[in-house]
DNA sequence: GTCTATAACATGATAGAC
DNA sequence: GTCTATCATGTTATAGAC
């Protein structure tokens, strides 16, 4: 259990088309990537900061210049795993199956390097106090992302005005699957890919009763239930 | 973070009718109070062992003799409460709908006095390496308790096939209206019972469906595809 | 101003004396 | 059973190098 408050500050990154990578980039970079290494090997837990320091061949305190605390490495390996996903995301196409299916597996296929770590992840990202929680304010954007994605991919398949709800009720079970992968030791986690697909081939077919009149009614009832909850599911279906 | 593993172990309790409370047990018992207490007013993670300790006018060493972790006074809460808990659940009568919302609103109210602290125990649940973990050995029996009371409260509005199907997602459910419930800040948090409600009320007249032919092809496809992906919907519905 | 190193601190956990 | 050291580690403070 960390101490005082977390504090999990992301660093301004610029936006300009990269310039050559300084020594201090180049030092960063080179501090996540040991630190991602071990954690996987080792897992997060057993790897201390200082092992991490050494391995970057820093003393501890440049360590922390870098990244304000262990879980600041965390975050920046969310961060950058988000974006890659969204260029993905960005540029599927096909049907609604198809192009659901792509981000599911483009998804899964993006952690599995670091399974391991992920694990650690999940327990902050359920963590409505954690600054790395789902639900956190820091992490609105990253969110609000993943399920702009989710609706892009249902144009098409589902009543506009039921985009919104149902991109979120993907993006949670997106989140049950990420959950069921860390845990999964089947080749290639197979199982969980596969899981995954029969969701899907379930699913998307019964999508169009949700344009029927009861369909309609349906999901306008769950709508307003989770607005009175205050679960407000906004999101315009694009950007 | 926590830095050896958290080693969550349960003492061992008899299982007799009470004899009279000895001096350790009280001592024990004075110390979970005061656990909780100080996590309920200043968290979890600003609540140091030390204080705990001192509140319970203990020596540190004396109270990791009792709880050989922080987090094993958590566990003892989680565990004390579940126990609560299967006794109402044990006890509801009326409709479906009735016993349903009775369990619900039972859950909710019990960990009302320590919504704080729930936040770091859900926390644990979903983290699949922590010995507090939902899939963990240790929890299992627990769960299946959980999972067994909503199967029953279901008998007779569900196709007997379909119960085990549905008492696990109730369940899952339950635990995304604990999550809620700790965030909840209206008074009473009648924003989640109320959400519950809502849901239930919405979701118990579609039971009936699980019992037509759509219906069972559908929930058949749904647990063979969870079997495959190494998910078992065990459980008797009753004990 | 940007970066690095060292020392110090608070806390969760442990060992061993009594 | 209880206490008093003592340890390991996340984090912070501070001083100084470039």
């Amino acid at each position: 259990m960390t101490k005082p408050r977390p504090k999990v500050a992301a660093k301004p990154r610029r936006t300009r088309a990269k310039p050559p990578e300084s020594k201090s980039e180049a030092t960063r970079r080179r501090l996540l990537e040991r630190a991602l290494a071990l954690f996987q090997k080792r897992g997060v837990d057993k790897t201390t900061m200082r092992d991490i320091a050494r391995a970057a061949k820093l003393s501890l305190g440049a360590a922390y210049y870098y990244f304000p605390s262990k879980d600041a490495l965390l975050f920046a390996y969310y961060e950058d795993n988000q974006r890659a996903i969204d260029e993905v995301i960005a540029g599927v196409e096909g049907t609604p199956r198809e192009r659901l299916g792509k981000i599911f597996h483009a998804k899964l296929d993006s952690i599995r390097p670091h399974r391991k770590m992920l694990a650690s992840i999940l327990r902050h990202l359920v963590d409505p106090n954690d600054s790395l929680s789902t639900f956190s304010p820091q992490n609105r954007a990253v969110r609000e992302r993943a399920i702009a994605g989710f609706a892009r991919a249902l144009e098409g398949a589902v009543h506009p005005d039921a985009i919104p709800l149902v991109a979120h009720a993907l993006w949670l079970f997106h989140l049950a699957a990420m959950l069921l992968f860390v845990s999964d030791n089947t080749p290639n986690q197979s199982r969980t890919h596969s899981l995954v697909n029969e969701a899907l081939d379930l699913v998307v077919p019964l999508l169009p009763i949700l344009a029927t009149p009861m369909g309609r009614a349906m999901s306008e009832r769950i709508i307003s239930a989770l607005e009175r909850a205050g679960i407000t599911l906004a999101s315009e279906s694009a950007r």
